[in-house]
DNA sequence: TTGCGTCGTAAATCATAGCC
DNA sequence: GGGCTATGATTTACGACGCA
């Protein structure tokens, strides 16, 4: 494990910090549809059952590991929708 | 009512760009860092408190500085010029 | 040692500001 | 006004690491 690199050189170009996985899946936007069902589902309920999740994913057309990371993104968002929705009062 | 409202609006109101000073901090910040700009979140608190921006806007700003950066590196080398002269201009004083 | 959680990010895409 | 690009924000998809 790890990777990263450590080489200086401010008047160069060679930029080499980070990536892409070769293997990586190019993001793929999803349709209306799925999203708003999706977004449904989380007002239902945060976090998947393993049944849930298994349900929600054949009725969308999506697998399983991405209905599963659709929840994890959606958790962060409403996390930081959140903390903006702190440092207010203020107008 | 009138002030819930008012913020509510704030809140959705349109995305201006940043002021011609923010982006000269993130910019002084990224170029004198090119070899790792990727600013710890306290480096990104001050950048934020003194660009008067939030840190989540100083995160999307360095995510978009870094793949639009490195997607055409040559586009951007006038600028990285730019930069490396005036902090070159700095350390000398 | 599987498996799902958060955190930070890349990369693509979206939305629109702002210039000509 | 209309088109076009620059720019800030949001959306997918992971790697790294944590915990049970």
């Amino acid at each position: 494990k790890e990777e990263k690199q450590q080489q200086l050189d401010p008047n160069n170009p060679a930029a080499n910090w980070i990536h892409a996985r070769s293997t990586r899946k190019k993001r793929c936007p999803y349709t209306k549809y799925q999203t708003l069902e999706l977004e449904k589902e989380f007002l239902y309920n945060m976090y998947l059952t393993r049944d849930r999740r298994y349900e929600v994913a054949r009725i969308l057309s999506l697998t399983e590991r991405q209905v599963k990371i659709w929840f994890q993104n959606r958790r962060m968002k409403m996390k930081k929708m959140n903390r903006e929705r702190s440092g207010k009062d203020h107008l | 009512v009138m002030i819930l409202r008012s913020r509510f609006l704030d809140a959705r109101r349109k995305r201006r760009n940043f002021s011609k000073q923010a982006t000269e901090i993130l910019n002084e910040y990224f170029y004198s860092h090119l070899s790792n700009p990727y600013p710890s979140e306290e480096a990104k608190e001050e950048l934020a408190k003194k660009c008067s921006i939030t840190v989540s806007q100083v995160s999307n700003w360095f995510g978009n500085k870094r793949i639009r950066y490195k997607k055409n590196i040559g586009k951007f080398q006038e600028e990285a010029n730019l930069y490396a002269a005036k902090t070159a201009v700095n350390a000398a004083h």
